[in-house]
DNA sequence: GCAACTTTTGGACGGTCGTCAAGATTTTAT
DNA sequence: ATAAAATCTTGACGACCGTCCAAAAGTTGC
């Protein structure tokens, strides 16, 4: 009796817990959205609110403080965008297919999620100040890393070559190159995105040709 | 007599300027120092004039407001820091020189200077949601990409090859290696950085290699 | 040395922030 | 249906923000 009691207390528990945790996504992803929209130094509890549905007092039912808010909402930006290239990686057949799938991709989320990105920057940024948000983005470099060496390492590898660059390096590389488009993609300038279009694969290129050659 | 007047008068006027200029200097100095300590989002007027020899109503005497400071300071880093690589580039006589003391440089400055640094990517990053810094930002970005083109260029020049990207394209590449190496840098790992000493060799001689050879 | 002007101080203002708690409302268990 | 529990609203709080201003302090021209 007691066991049956008990695992429906359980099942209770849970479905609560379900809601509780649902509810708090829901409020992150709003969080998110005003990340995105003012940076992380403009965004308000209040003005977060405003972009959900509920008022501004329920952000403390669900989170400790405006600390533990923003640290999910990262998280959420995670789940978000850390496995973009992932299918063009595993559809890709040719080098030449891949480097544009991969350009195309680039191009393409730079140009349509560009707020969510540069929010992504002010955010890594942010924890050079705070160090309270670090170990939520050096995880987050840190899966952005690897995905975008499955592209370079998948690159060589069709080119039957090694990739002329650490790992770290490779990132470090594309990730300069994109936010360098970012910036003038905010500032009104077709060119650099248009720029980085015909660049993009002379820097594969250049990534994997320096390395060794394979049989 | 009208004109010995009016000479006179200029210079007081001129000296006058000068002093007000001097003191706008000093302050925008303070406020730089500030930035780099706590960042864009948490700086206050009050905090700056803490750090300077003032109390907080004398900004408001030198500056039209916040912005306005921000602004003078802002241009304050650009007078500081898009010079830093020109001495290296005039004596290097040798490909391999020019690299080595480019390297010294680029972690020297990474390792003294890192706060400085983390403050510039803050306000560049700024820029994309704030576009009152946008010209300043991209205008001291230009100079920065001025300066590490005249370094890749007389290392392409030393080893008789042309480079194999553009100028915005080396400068993003270097600028992203810098920008991850200055995270590994505050989040106390020291592995990025020795690993980029390793490897900054390798990315110039990359940024070449892929580029037409030259008699 | 005095009057005119510049510079600096420090407090007051209206506003907004994060936080909190009391009470209204909704949902749930029985 | 109703009591209990979970959820949400609303308004208040102390703190801190940028800004402004009256008056003190310092400087300059004569």
């Amino acid at each position: 009796m007691t066991e049956v009691a008990e695992t429906k207390q359980d099942r209770i528990a849970r479905r609560q817990v379900d809601k509780f945790d649902a509810r708090r996504t829901e409020l992150a992803v709003a969080t998110l959205h005003t990340l995105a929209e003012l940076g992380y130094a403009r965004t308000t509890l209040r003005e977060i609110a405003q972009k959900s549905e509920f008022s501004h007092g329920v952000l403390h039912y669900y989170f400790a403080d405006k600390r533990d808010l923003l640290t999910e909402a990262v998280r959420q930006y995670e789940a978000l965008c850390v496995t973009r290239y992932d299918d063009v990686v595993a559809q890709a057949e040719t080098a030449e297919q891949l480097c544009r799938e991969f350009t195309d991709m680039f191009l393409a989320t730079l140009r349509d999620d560009a707020p969510l990105h540069r929010l992504w920057y002010d955010l890594r940024n942010q924890s050079l100040f705070d160090e309270s948000f670090r170990n939520d983005v050096l995880e987050i470099d840190e899966r952005r890393e690897a995905m975008i060496w499955r592209v370079i390492a998948r690159y060589a590898e069709l080119r039957h070559r090694e990739p002329a660059i650490s790992r770290a390096a490779a990132y470090a590389v594309l990730d300069g190159l994109f936010q360098r488009a970012l910036l003038g993609e905010f500032a009104g300038a077709g060119e650099p995105v248009r720029a980085l279009k015909g660049e993009l694969p002379r820097v594969l290129e250049v990534l994997v040709i320096g390395g060794p050659e394979l049989g």
